[in-house]
RNA sequence: CGGAGCGUGGCGCAGUUGGUUUAGCGCGCAUGGUUUGGGACCAUGAGGUCGUGGGUUCAAGUCCCACCGCUCCGACCA
């Protein structure tokens, strides 16, 4: 492609839109514009891009079996009231109506449509397994879309889904997939981990996500360095400590005064006492109905696996009202006990020491503090010396806490290291929570009717784009690892005035066309240096620059765009000593 | 949704105690010329519903009200 012919706006300054570093690079290197908020155009130089990835992801795809269809993205209610989602999705799911005010969501996924075509055209085991594979657009309606195409309401994305007779056949392909995403992170020329991961919305028994490692990246994880264990921070498990309540001597309940002392600090300074002694009582609504959940003073509460736990829709923290109402205290002084002691005495005078109206529930870290302290459920009161069975009792007893630094992990017990990153990819394990809702059946051998095992896998095409410059960039621009760059070289002219740079020139930009190279001839009438900035802004890997002080030796000078010495070469060798530049 | 901020040629910005009545600057763009190894220089020029609507006023980019859009922080979210 002749620069001087093509479509590739690069910008000088920085759009005052863009904060992360690959969405002012896309802008700048003429890659994307916005059209609205998380909504953008793809141009010619940022599609090519898109689409070399993929074809990456596609030849992947095709290797282990996948079969490539495109679904619409219309998509009717009624599939989505089969698995109940039009109702659960929330927000996030566009919807529309057509002329007949029926009604239609812009899909973000495709579970239920091909779970549809599958249910209607398989009817054997004989026909299993199968996946089905797509690339198309998604529309998310996310509550604040940013960094540009990372998390825009609308990209593209392949999505496939795998259809099994057994778990088991599910759980090889599962792991088939696994590898195949693992390939095409490797073939992106990423630095990334899978990671274990949440299920969420998709829904299903186990995930993995795959995460680009950027320090930028949305996504905090932790992985062991011993024994391979990673997880997103959502997700990570907490090992459980060893019991050492056991002989304590429990000293006797009592009621001080705190007066507008709220939080475990202001309360810990003020009693001298360590957080660590803390039982922190917050109190959450869980699809409206209040809970209150306990933790140590010095960490926090991990709301997925809370959500999770309670099986709930909606998680948030109650508002002050209800925490009133429900504690009948102002916020910050909410307890687990509801025994009765009076200031200064040494016994609850009356029991029970649960509040039957208030579900409690516990993180494991609660379980072995001894004589603590907490809210008294009465303004301006704390409790010290509360203790577990004797003044309070959850309901149960479970892990809940968010992973902090200095944590171990919970399969061997080393010290868990944290790192940030870029989800690109999601593998699901679905089971039959699809096939079931909608009723999904085939015949196995021995003529029985049986949900099909579904697995779900998902990669982010446009957000890979974004992840590989965020991973790969310098403060001149881009810098694109070769298998996904858009051309792998640019061949410049230093002054295309000049008759004989301009012969040569065109020379060898047929010449390496012709070796099989993606080139860009920089034929613009611009001054060399403007060609050099925009050259390193866009990214291409090694830049061949043909100028008359050279060609007097016969040769031209060859760059690749991460290093910065050039070498110049015979220009009767340089199609055959191209390739060394580009590996 | 809560908090904060912004909206003026393609991009970055100034102008906002109302009043040089033709709204500026830099970049970019066009034409001509001089230049040609790291974002050149000179000259000439094109390009603006000052986010939208309403109001106050002799007079509004500037003040008031409403709305829209965009960005950031938070909550939330594959």
């Amino acid at each position: 492609m002749k620069l001087s012919e093509y479509f590739l706006p690069t910008l000088r300054e920085t759009p005052a839109e863009a904060d992360t570093i690959s969405q002012k690079l896309m802008l700048r290197a003429g890659m994307m514009r916005k059209l609205a908020s998380g909504v953008y155009e793809w141009l010619p130089f940022g599609l090519r891009v898109l689409k070399k990835v993929e074809q990456i992801v596609r030849e992947e795809m095709d290797k282990i079996g996948g079969l490539e269809v495109s679904l619409p993205l219309l998509l009717p209610r009624e599939l989505w009231d089969e698995t109940g989602r039009w109702a659960l999705y929330g927000k996030e799911l566009m919807r529309l109506q057509d002329r007949k005010e029926g009604e239609f969501a812009l899909g973000p996924t495709h579970e239920e449509v091909i779970t549809d075509l599958v249910r209607n055209e398989v009817r054997s085991y004989r026909e299993l397994p199968k996946m089905f594979y797509q690339f198309g657009t998604k529309f998310r309606d996310e509550i604040r879309p940013r960094f540009g195409v990372m998390r825009a309401r609308e990209f593209y994305m392949k999505d496939a889904y795998s259809f099994h007779a057994t778990e088991e056949d599910a759980e090889r392909y599962y792991k088939i997939v696994f590898n195949a995403y693992a390939k095409i992170c490797d073939r992106c020329g990423f630095k990334y981990r899978p990671v274990e991961a949440e299920t969420g919305a998709i829904g299903g028994s186990f995930s993995h996500e795959f995460m680009v490692l950027a320090e930028t990246g949305e996504e905090e994880i932790v992985s062991c360095a011993s024994c391979g264990y990673a997880a997103n921070v959502e997700r990570a498990e907490i090992a459980k400590s060893q019991k050492v309540r056991e002989n304590a001597k429990l000293e006797p309940l009592k009621e001080i005064y705190t007066p507008n002392l709220r939080t475990v600090e202001e309360v810990g300074n003020f009693l001298k006492a360590p957080v660590d002694k803390f039982i922190k009582s917050l109190i959450y609504l869980a699809d409206n109905k209040p809970v209150m959940v306990l933790i140590r003073g010095d960490y926090e509460i991990n709301e997925t696996k809370l959500k999770k736990y309670l099986n709930c829709n909606e998680l948030v923290l109650a508002d002050s009202q209800t925490i009133e109402k429900v504690s009948g205290a102002p916020v910050g002084f909410a307890g687990p006990s509801f025994a009765k002691a009076t200031e200064g005495t040494s016994l609850p005078t009356q029991l029970p020491i649960t509040n039957y109206q208030l579900p409690i529930l516990a993180d494991y870290s609660v379980e072995n503090i001894v004589n603590g302290i907490s809210g008294a459920n009465k303004k301006d009161y704390h409790l010290m010396n509360i203790n577990l069975g004797r003044d309070y009792q959850p309901e149960s007893i479970i892990d809940l806490r968010k992973v902090k630094s200095g944590d171990f992990c919970p399969k061997c017990s080393k010290v868990l290291a944290f790192s940030r990153g870029i989800e690109v990819g999601h593998t699901f394990k679905l089971g039959t929570k699809y096939s079931q809702a909608m009723k999904a059946t085939f015949l196995d051998a021995q003529g029985k009717e049986q949900y099909f095992i579904m697995g779900c896998y998902g990669i982010g095409v446009s957000r890979i784009v974004a992840a590989a410059i965020e991973q790969s960039n310098d403060e001149n621009g881009i810098i694109w690892p070769v298998n996904i760059a858009p051309y792998q070289l640019v061949v410049i002219l230093v002054n295309s005035k000049e008759e004989k740079v301009r012969q040569i020139s065109e020379k060898i930009y047929s010449e390496l066309q012709k070796a099989g190279y993606e080139v860009l001839l920089d034929d613009r009438d611009e001054r060399p240096g403007v060609k050099f900035k925009d050259t390193d802004l866009i990214g291409i890997p090694v830049r061949v620059v043909v100028s008359e002080k050279n060609l007097l030796q016969g040769k031209v000078e060859v760059k690749k765009r991460n290093e910065s010495e050039f070498t110049l070469i015979p220009i009767d060798s340089l199609v055959s000593e191209i390739k060394n530049f580009l590996t």
